[in-house]
DNA sequence: TCTGGGGTCCTTAGTCCA
DNA sequence: TCTGTGGACTAAGGACCC
């Protein structure tokens, strides 16, 4: 379900902005320091503590020297030895989120989850009900107080990615004497839209990463007003149809997308960074049972089936190489994906060292409308199989079964769960 | 200082077909 | 029959986001 275009509520009568965007401040550090409540104060990390981890989420005191998201953890370390590591907990993130998501839509049904800690609010169309955005926003964040023992930062637009910026506004900052307050409520009220984007730096929009501000860069754009002053024929000849004509619009404040509440998965993966690099075919062969044997349980929970299959293989000197293959039928079984994928490995050679191996399914199709195939056959085997090992898995746990490819010399079954190599992992075994 | 995992979307190029 | 065109689809890679 999607909201108008501005046409069904329009903007509240009293010059206030309809969009509202919430972020969540420092939410897995946040989450965890509910449960940890002595680390308060202290700089806190969550991510992989191994060589190969990464940062997922920085308290604002650890924030102070200098560490952010996706930076190796091993820099972050350098820059703050006496951090506290924390592994991250991806299960407990993912329901205080659909708590916090709750909270939303008890004030309107418009809202659209960006990500575990992020949301647009479309509520053009309550204002008459509970009062303009801004009391709102500062009723959501109470909630979310209240509720959750959480903070949260919100900004209020007239479009959404204006709503974002003005998040941005809102937030605490770090610094060496400690956090310092966000307003929490940042509004950029109708008709000073301009006034706000144009002296920002282009980088901030959202969509231009290192690559377009370079070429931005290179062609002597340095804000967001540089890149409205400019031709549009210009920005497209540099950046593409697509994302040209769609930067030189959000440079004029102009932004239609609706906010969109039900957004169907368009593709599920799952990949991993080895902690050491594989180089024969048996080593990634066991890989490619394993991710299969994951990929197939994700997509029967999903209950959907891929139509592609990729893979994608990073070398040891980060060159990074995908296949895929579509194929007549869709598969959501271990042994159907992964026959696919050792086809599609055919002409790879990981002897020069596999840092990272993962497969991908896409052109996802409802399971229950697939067309029959020979897997499908009753008693074939392996359809059925995957559903009884599902249900073991259900009542025993992940580890409980699987393939015997990967039982060790103890029956110790290596099938992490989702999410426990979330950040790299943790150590060079 | 080497650079995770899970996603989305776009571009380019090739093929098939009407 | 030959050539051109354009759409649909597939494949590979890149950029970006959290």
């Amino acid at each position: 379900m999607t909201a108008g275009r501005g046409g069904r509520h329009g903007p509240p009568p009293d010059g206030t902005a309809g969009f509202l965007h919430l972020d969540m401040d420092a939410f897995f550090v946040s989450v965890e320091l509910r449960r940890r409540p002595e680390l308060r104060g202290t700089p806190v990390i969550v991510g992989g503590e191994g060589e190969r981890g990464v940062v997922a989420a920085a308290s604002y005191e650890a924030r102070a020297f200098g560490i952010h998201s996706a930076m190796p953890s091993t820099r972050a370390r350098r820059l703050c030895p006496h951090a506290v590591f924390l592994p991250g907990d991806h299960q407990l993130y993912s329901e205080v989120s659909h708590e916090v998501m709750a909270i939303l839509r008890a004030v309107t049904p418009l809202v659209e989850p960006l990500s575990l800690d992020e949301a647009f609010l479309d509520v053009r169309g309550v204002t008459r009900t509970l009062g303009p955005p801004v009391q709102i926003a500062l009723e959501l964040r109470s909630r979310v107080v209240e509720e959750q023992q959480l903070t949260a930062s919100v900004g209020i637009a007239s479009t959404k990615f204006l709503a974002k910026l003005a998040t941005d506004r809102a937030k605490p900052r770090p610094s060496t004497e400690g956090p310092v307050h966000g307003s929490g409520v940042h509004h950029i009220a109708m008709g000073e839209e301009i006034a706000f984007l144009h002296p920002l730096p282009v980088g901030e929009l959202w969509g231009v990463g290192p690559a377009t501000l370079a070429r931005l860069s290179r062609m002597g754009i340095e804000t967001v007003g540089d890149l409205a002053d400019i031709p549009e024929s210009r920005v497209v000849a540099a950046l593409g149809v697509a994302s040209g004509g769609h930067l030189h619009r959000l440079a004029h404040g102009i932004d239609e997308r609706p906010v969109v509440t039900d957004r169907p998965s368009k593709s599920i993966s799952q990949e991993e960074t080895f902690a050491r690099d594989l180089v024969t075919v048996e080593e990634l062969d066991r890989q490619v049972v394993r991710l299969a044997d994951a990929l197939g349980t994700r997509l029967r929970a999903a209950t959907v089936t891929a139509r592609t299959i990729s893979v994608k293989v990073r070398f040891a000197d980060f060159v990074t190489i995908t296949r895929s293959s579509t194929g007549a039928h869709p598969v959501d079984g271990a042994r159907a994906i992964a026959d696919v994928v050792r086809e599609l490995l055919a002409g790879v050679d990981p002897t020069p060292g596999v840092r990272l191996f993962g497969i991908s399914g896409t052109g996802l199709v409802d399971a229950s409308v697939r067309q029959l195939s020979f897997d499908d056959a009753p008693g074939s085997g392996w359809g059925d199989a995957d559903d009884v090992i599902g249900e073991i898995r259900d009542r025993f746990g992940t580890r409980a079964i699987g393939p015997a490819v990967l039982a060790g010399p103890v029956g110790d079954i290596d099938v992490r769960e989702r999410g426990s190599g979330q950040w790299g992992p943790d150590s060079v075994t």
